[in-house]
RNA sequence: GUGUAGGUAGCAUAAUUGGUUAAUGCGUCAUCCUGUGAAGAUGAAAGAUGCGAGUUCGAGUCUCGUCUUACACCCCA
């Protein structure tokens, strides 16, 4: 049989992985400088835990796991008579692949709400799944990094995850915008529209905005039953670029002059110290997630064409959904496969990364490679990721072996080198070569 | 879930209007030449053309189904 693995899946090469370490490795630190700490959870979760947290979509997207065993005796048999597809999958299906990191963190708060103390800062760093048809930047498996306070409404937060994103994508070289918006905000169009029992309907539609311009969203938001005065007056809103002139339109809506309060507040703190990124007010910035309650962000890649490379909000009730009543949370998400691609095509990554290997030792004959051996164990005492080839074999496919790694050194072995106690070191880029005690290889290496 | 375009050796391409043993380059392996890779010479291995069915005397080439890849829509990291 010719091997192949399921759609939107990928293996990973080690230059691969030791790249997208690079990224996990930048993430993390900054993580754990803002004082975040990490868990873990199962790759599977209850399906329970998982259904309905993501809206309709995010349902049709959940990966389910087939139950093991007699699943058939048990299977709803008049779902089976209907062909109802939906109907028919609780009783075949108890488990689900995890859709985000966020929702499986929920549960994990309130499952050990007695063992951690608030505000809780964690992150996470794991593969997600979505039954989503793959696309470009778009993978049924892919890696977020999440990270997420929970205990605590304060605006600070919100302004800390943002210098979160704007140190992580300035240390890695990628050109974002960080766009801002609030949750609230977006509500009180609807409620100044006098349309809030169509909040998500329009919502759905204004974030299309820069995509299909003014006259599309007007369109899209007529053929959902939307009345042309309220359309009028989402138009006029949606043309506000600052929050100043928003809270005379939200005069009649508290909810709309909450989230511009809330979204000075976010300012106050975040305007004190100068960003790297473009930070900006997007009106339009929706999010599909129906969790979100508050701030929301999303991160796109400025100078390549591609889906937002992150993500988040505030949700003030996720905890609730498992029982745990008035907890607020908040927190963002890196989309590391799409991270990756941004900057495999910008070429963002450095060349030598710290888990490259820096040094090949190749030997002319046998008692060469003896010595050959014994200066390898030294260059690695010393910490130099450094490799023997395992025979004395022709110079010409050592040296290819050499040039396939990668390698930005050979240290050449032969009679002579023994002879004068030293090794002919190669610069496999230049050329050049030098002959150097291990010493002064090693000095020269490190 | 909808649509469009593709799937030919490890990779990249070729194969008149359907017509013999499916070609070429790179790579791989071997031998030769070299105290040194990205160089040269010679030779070799490797594919019933994604999978399945159909039309035909005959299919890589036409038709249908299926899987998969890329892109767009929906939605999203």
């Amino acid at each position: 049989m010719k091997p192949s693995i399921p759609k939107g899946t990928r293996d990973f090469t080690p230059e691969q992985v030791s790249k997208r370490n690079y990224i996990f490795d930048t993430i993390k630190k900054v993580f754990i400088k803002y004082g975040y700490q990490p868990i873990e959870t199962p790759a599977m979760e209850s399906l329970s835990t998982l259904t309905g947290k993501y809206g309709e979509e995010g349902d049709k997207l959940l990966f389910k796991v087939l139950n093991n065993g007699e699943f058939l005796n048990k299977a709803d048999k008049q779902a089976i008579a209907d062909g109802n597809s939906a109907k028919l999958i609780p009783s075949i299906s108890k488990r689900g692949l995890r859709y985000d990191l966020t929702v499986p963190f929920a549960r994990f708060v309130v499952m050990h709400q007695n063992e951690i103390s608030f505000p809780f800062k964690r992150y996470q760093i794991q593969p997600v799944w979505r039954a989503d048809r793959p696309q470009k930047g778009r993978y049924q498996e892919f890696y977020q990094c999440d990270v997420d306070v929970v205990g605590s409404d304060s605006l600070m937060y919100e302004a800390e995850l943002v210098q979160i994103y704007d140190e992580v994508f300035a240390t890695l070289g990628v050109n974002a915008e960080i766009k801002v918006n609030n949750r609230k905000i977006l509500e009180g169009i609807a409620e100044a529209a006098g349309i809030s029992d169509q909040f998500m309907d329009m919502t759905m539609a204004i974030d299309k905005l820069d995509k299909i311009g003014i006259e599309g969203v007007r369109k899209d938001l007529a053929g959902r039953d939307i009345a042309e005065t309220a359309i009028d007056k989402i138009e006029k809103m949606l043309g506000v670029t600052s929050l100043a002139p928003l809270k005379e339109l939200f005069a009649d809506s508290p909810t709309g002059l909450k989230g511009i309060e809330e979204l000075e507040a976010f300012h106050s703190y975040f305007d004190l110290k100068t960003p790297t990124n473009e930070v900006v007010f997007d009106i339009t910035l929706a999010r599909g997630l129906s969790y979100y309650t508050g701030c929301i962000f999303e991160v796109k890649a400025k100078d390549v064409k591609m889906g937002s490379i992150g993500g988040g909000g505030r949700y003030d009730d996720l905890t609730g959904n498992f029982g745990l009543k008035n907890v607020s949370g908040v927190g963002v998400s890196f989309g590391a496969a799409r991270i990756f691609d941004v900057m495999e095509e910008l070429e963002l990554f450095p060349k030598e990364r710290g888990d490259s290997l820096k040094l090949l030792l190749v030997a002319f004959d046998d008692p060469a490679h003896k010595y050959a051996f014994d200066c390898l164990n030294k260059v690695r005492a010393a910490g130099i990721n450094a490799d023997l080839y395992p025979s004395p074999a022709k110079m010409k496919k050592q040296m290819k072996y050499a040039n396939d790694r990668k390698v930005p050194f050979v240290a050449v072995i032969g009679s002579n080198e023994m002879e004068a106690g030293k090794v002919q070191l190669k610069n496999m880029e230049t050329g050049e070569q030098s002959l150097l005690t291990t010493e002064e290889v090693i000095e020269q290496l490190f």
